[in-house]
DNA sequence: CTTGACCTTCCAGTTGCTGGAAGCCCTAGG
DNA sequence: CCTAGGGCTTCCAGCAACTGGAAGGTCAAG
């Protein structure tokens, strides 16, 4: 089938297949014409890289729970692994997500939010003029809000 | 003060301060040799763009919430509703994660993970053989997991 | 005088696509 | 037979927000 097909059949926009087969997640056949040929395992290769990819799980992490599922000697230990490492970082977000959440949360209660110009949010962006610090502990822990 | 001490005291790699200078984020004084020379507003400033991108505002709202910053006839509300825009941003992307946990979480619960192959998350991300029908309702949602 | 730390610019890469241009293929209608 | 349209192809560029590295200038210490 064409691309089209394959497309409303793994709910995934046309460009995504066609970037997938660019990084090597897959490899259609062609007809005479030059146009790609899915076949059936195609689609539902590429309908587990639409689940997984929604799950969270990276274009990498992807390519190896493919790897995985296609090797009959796999062992489900490797896939779980995986997994919890990515509901490890899941976890990790969501609570950077949630203190995120109530620093701004906070802000926001305070600020009376009218036509007056004095606002809390500003003068805590603008922060106090003590030293540096930088945040946490050690410098190099660089975790910027969130990378998806 | 050279880009060093900026980046010390803003608690943000010269790299970002001169990205941030790129896009039109500041514009320090040069010295006789060519260097950059931040004042202490321009540290400021840098300060006020390191807290609020860890707040998880863009570097457009970042750019916004300055310019309300430096205008003293500004009113509070334009800020506040900023922030709430955002805020409700992370709630949703906090619900959007915790249905994300609460699926893999089911799976990794169910995946014995010894050395035999079978696996019920690999059975789960390949899917049984129904039709399409591609998550929710109408098909231009496409909310990919998340987008920091 | 040399070394090393610091600074400069510019270019490229990251992630996961997405949009668009230019052009071929195929089918249906007039 | 010609044309219009839709679908397909390729390639190139760009999004956010940096980050890394190369090639080279500057400066202070030993």
């Amino acid at each position: 089938m064409n691309i089209g097909d394959a497309s409303e059949r793994s709910c995934l926009p046309a460009k995504t297949i066609r970037y997938y087969e660019d990084i090597g997640l897959l490899k259609p056949g062609r007809s005479e014409n030059g146009y790609r040929d899915y076949s059936m395992s195609d689609v539902h290769r590429l309908k587990f890289l639409q689940r997984s990819r929604s799950l969270g799980f990276s274009v990498e992490e992807c390519r190896q729970l493919l790897s995985l599922y296609g090797d009959t000697h796999r062992e489900s230990a490797d896939v779980k692994a995986i997994a919890e490492v990515k509901l490890a970082e899941i976890d990790r977000k969501i609570a950077e997500l949630e203190s995120l959440r109530e620093t701004l949360r906070h802000l926001v209660h305070n600020c009376h939010g009218d036509a007056r110009p004095d606002c809390p949010i500003l003068d805590e962006l603008a922060g106090e003029q003590g030293p540096a610090s930088c945040g946490g502990s050690a410098s190099h822990d660089k975790s910027p809000p969130s990378k998806h």
